[in-house]
RNA sequence: GGGAGUUUAGCUCAGUUGGCUAGAGCAUCUGCCUUACAAGCAGAGGGUCAUAGGUUCGAGUCCUAUAACUCCCACCA
């Protein structure tokens, strides 16, 4: 029988290796069976996993469970995020080098390597906390078989004509030194200074006053705005003005962009010192002057600053200004700059030909898949719409980086012209491969394209990489839309939104029915845990270990779904308490059972009143995590698992233990409750909690139902029309069972205190009648007198104990 | 500036489509070693459900306004 104590630390080990040598996840496709497949969030390789995403991917482990209790084919592939800048951060950090120091290939042999030792670790994690996904086979984002994946999806949006080669503004990053994405902006307050700075009006010995933060880019000036209704410097429009000490000049133009009410009203504007430079450069076709470099030095535009970097040339020119009466005056102040969420660093905009995917001419289509997905929970859909409607540039892909999936294409040395790699030659390597026709314009060399794909390029496709292990047959849209698609709120405006777009560009198909949105867990203080922080003093790896993996899945949830919370190991508490009850109940139950094997027989009346409120439970259980509800979910089968204990078993112990007294029917009878009961509440607890019933249910019920293992079992159905009145009428009878209680406890005796008498006036006396001998063990009382009228319970004298 | 969320007991939070006396855990207090569990059990105290209006037979729940905090987005001259 089960052992008096359970020791977590072996039996979760050992059930996981049991899982993992058998099997037990396997993917099996059945004709009969509803497949459910879940877009697993591949982690990204990148540092060390904090609580999380651990619980995060504890949600979803719930969710996997339960729709296999259910009895379908549960699709849940397991994955790595393992290229692109994150990963490459990652490893510049360990091997204390940039990447551009190193030759392209040692790079990238480097980046193979550490990331194979994180995988390692994210596996023997992901393995102890017990996850039900397919650890066995999975992805990998830089693998060949992705590779081929994502080169192919770049083709045939190319050949569709959603992706474009542009030389236009785009956001770049001079610490990481490639082009980014509007989705890796980050905010953040940085402290700066307002300069009021003297713009000569050419030809008079007049001046006006241009405020600006970035001063640097004073040789970059293009031109001045002023607002088209703006009287007040309405006289400087036929004027030129003269860029303070560069001493060049620029024409004065209108735009009702310029706030009349900001520095002085005019403004000036260089390409590119933020993004209304970059609508202004459109509008009025203005030349694009660079000045400063992809690494962020200022260029030979700069003159005597060439060769600073950008803060130091800004110290430098407003230092120049001040000595040269130019500058009138200064303000400190605190403002937002969008920084890369890679590394922190203030982002500028700068122009090279980079690849584009076209997401501002979609807006439409990629706003009304948010509003056809359904959103777990509802408030989420908001967050997606906001950022389709914010869209402000269009998808760039290309990465002027290292280890990422290659482009499939050459560029013609004589013409120009792009050469794509043929479908099934790939994966290509530009760099080496060589395409395998001339040119239309009869020219056989190239050159290859060496930018890499964005990260999110090719994880925009999980759909298609994942269903792949199972399908073959690679962008594929046979498996689409999956069931479901979960992660946190961070990546909806991410990998949500980019793998819409490639679904709908690729397939016109959403590419999942539902998602499900975890919230963040922060730290105690209320920070954002990072991999890239080093604020995760919980690691999981020791909060596994230190509290057992079913705890840690029963903290992470009973958290609301979406909602941000703050860590706290307090809350681990209940998770130990409720391990141990289940522990201790199934032991009790389960010593009275070995013998026994369940038949058919009439019930006593208080075992029928557990079992309609286990149908009533079973049903609300199941439609709320159908519904992703699993704190609720979690919560009802709690109240139900403390009401069998604590009311339940103790009003039928007495008929377990002395049928004898009781008689052997009525023993039997509890005997039966208990044995489905307990298994249907092991069952409702698994996907939660799979290690200790699987404990329990393998030496127990295992056998007996000749499955290999709880969790390729289906949930226990006892019927689905729970009958209301007896479970209100049972309920009364445990109403009284709690007048006695209390009576006792204020009068400060034992509960096994007898009690001559009590009076019970209610309307339903014959329903009580018949659970009067169970009451009668249970309460220690003598005497059951029956009253008609409202509920009341009058208790008589105390029995003295004997000494 | 736009959007979302939160505000319920000392603390951390539940509370589904409005419906009996607003719940749980922790903490506090009282009692009980009850043939599973003292890591337990039985009880008790503790709340103007942020504020002000409104709808309704009935509001923690719906509507309007206000306040505080949090997050996302935009602004960034």
């Amino acid at each position: 029988m089960l052992d008096k104590k359970y020791n977590f630390l072996e039996k979760e080990a050992k059930w996981q290796n049991y899982w993992f040598e058998n099997d037990i996840y396997k993917f099996e496709p059945n004709k009969n069976k509803k497949i459910y497949s879940i877009d697993t969030p591949p982690p990204t390789v990148n540092g060390k996993i904090h609580m999380g995403h651990l619980s995060s991917y504890m949600h979803i482990e719930t969710i996997a469970r339960h729709h296999r209790m259910k009895g379908e084919s549960v699709y849940f592939p397991f994955g790595f995020d393992d290229n692109g800048l994150p990963t490459e951060r990652y490893v510049e950090k360990v091997i204390k080098k940039r990447a551009y120091e190193l030759p392209r290939a040692k790079f990238i042999e480097l980046c193979l390597e550490e990331t194979k030792k994180l995988e390692d670790e994210f596996f023997s994690l992901y393995k102890s906390a017990g996850f039900s996904c397919n650890l066995k086979q999975h992805y990998s984002s830089i693998s060949p078989r992705t590779q081929k994946i994502s080169q192919q999806s770049f083709i045939e949006l190319y050949n569709k004509g959603y992706i474009y080669h542009a030389e236009s503004p785009v956001l770049w990053c001079t610490e990481c030194r490639t082009a980014c994405a509007q989705s890796e902006l980050e905010d953040a307050e940085i402290e700066s200074t307002f300069n009021y700075i003297k713009f000569k009006i050419a030809g008079t010995e007049e001046y006006v006053t241009v405020a600006t933060t970035r001063p640097e880019m004073l040789c970059g000036v293009v031109c001045v705005f002023i607002n088209p209704d703006d009287k007040k410097n309405a006289h400087l429009l036929d004027k030129k003005l003269i860029v303070p000490y560069f001493n060049f000049e620029v024409p004065v133009l209108t735009d009702e962009l310029v706030s009349m009410d900001k520095g002085s009203g005019v403004v000036m504007c260089c390409t590119f010192g933020d993004t209304v430079d970059k609508e202004w450069q459109r509008r009025h076709n203005l030349p694009i002057k660079k000045c400063f470099t992809d690494y962020g030095t200022m260029t030979e535009l700069a003159g005597e600053f060439q060769g600073l970097k950008i803060i130091e040339a800004r110290k430098a020119v407003i230092e120049k200004l001040r000595e040269n009466g130019l500058l009138i005056k200064q303000e400190n102040i605190v403002h937002n700059v969008s920084t890369h969420d890679r590394c922190s660093t203030p982002v500028e905009i700068s122009v090279k030909p980079q690849w584009f995917i076209d997401v501002l001419s979609h807006k439409k289509e990629l706003y009304d898949a948010g509003l056809k997905l359904n959103w777990a929970p509802k408030t989420m859909r908001a967050r997606y719409l906001n950022w389709v409607e914010n869209l402000a540039w269009n998808w760039c892909i290309s990465r002027q980086r290292y280890f990422g999936i290659p482009f499939p294409v050459w560029y013609c040395k004589n013409c120009g012209n792009v050469i794509l790699a043929d479908i099934e030659d790939l994966p290509v390597d530009p760099l080496k491969d060589k395409p395998k026709h001339a040119c239309k314009c009869g020219c056989t060399e190239f050159i290859g394209e060496s930018d890499v794909m964005d990260t999110w390029a090719t994880s925009s496709l999980t759909p298609q990489i994942s269903t792949d292990m199972y399908t073959q047959k690679g962008l594929d849209d046979s498996m689409v839309p999956m069931n479901l698609r979960p992660n946190a709120h961070d990546n909806i405006r991410v990998w949500d939104f980019y793998t819409i777009v490639k679904s709908l560009y690729h397939f016109n198909k959403l590419p999942w029915n539902d998602l499900m949105i975890s919230g963040y867990v922060t730290s105690a203080d209320g920070s954002k845990l990072a991999k890239s922080k080093g604020n995760n003093t919980n690691s999981p790896q020791k909060i596994i270990e230190t509290y057992s993996a079913d705890v840690t899945r029963y903290w992470a949830n009973s958290l609301t779904l979406g909602k941000d919370t703050a860590f706290s190991l307090i809350e681990f508490d209940n998770g130990k308490k409720l391990i141990n009850k289940i522990w201790n109940a199934s032991k009790f139950v389960l010593s009275f059972l070995e013998n026994y094997t369940p038949q058919e027989q009439d019930l006593e009346i208080m075992d029928k009143w557990l079992i309609e409120k286990y149908k009533d439970l079973y049903v609300r259980y199941i439609s709320l995590l159908d519904k992703y509800e699993i704190a609720l979910a979690l919560n009802e089968l709690e109240k139900f698992f403390w009401n069998f204990c604590d009311n339940y078993i103790e009003l039928v112990k007495r008929r377990l233990y002395n049928p004898d007294i009781y008689g052997e029917k009525q023993c039997n009878s509890a005997k039966y409750t208990c044995y489905y009961v307990l298994l249907g509440i092991l069952k409702m607890f698994s996907p939660v909690l799979p290690h200790i019933t699987e404990e329990i249910y393998m030496n127990f019920y295992a056998e007996r139902e000749n499955s290999k293992s709880i969790h390729i079992s289906n949930y226990l159905n006892m019927g689905e029309d729970a009958n209301k009145t007896l479970i209100e009428n049972g309920n009364k009878v445990i109403d009284i069972l709690s007048a006695v209680r209390q009576f006792k406890s204020e009068n400060n005796v034992s509960l096994k205190t007898f009690i001559k008498d009590i009076k019970v006036s209610s309307k339903i006396n014959n329903f009580i009648k018949q659970a009067e001998v169970d009451l009668k063990a249970v309460c220690s009382i003598n005497e059951i007198d029956y009253k008609d009228g409202d509920f009341n319970v009058e208790i008589g004298e105390i029995i003295p104990d004997e000494q």
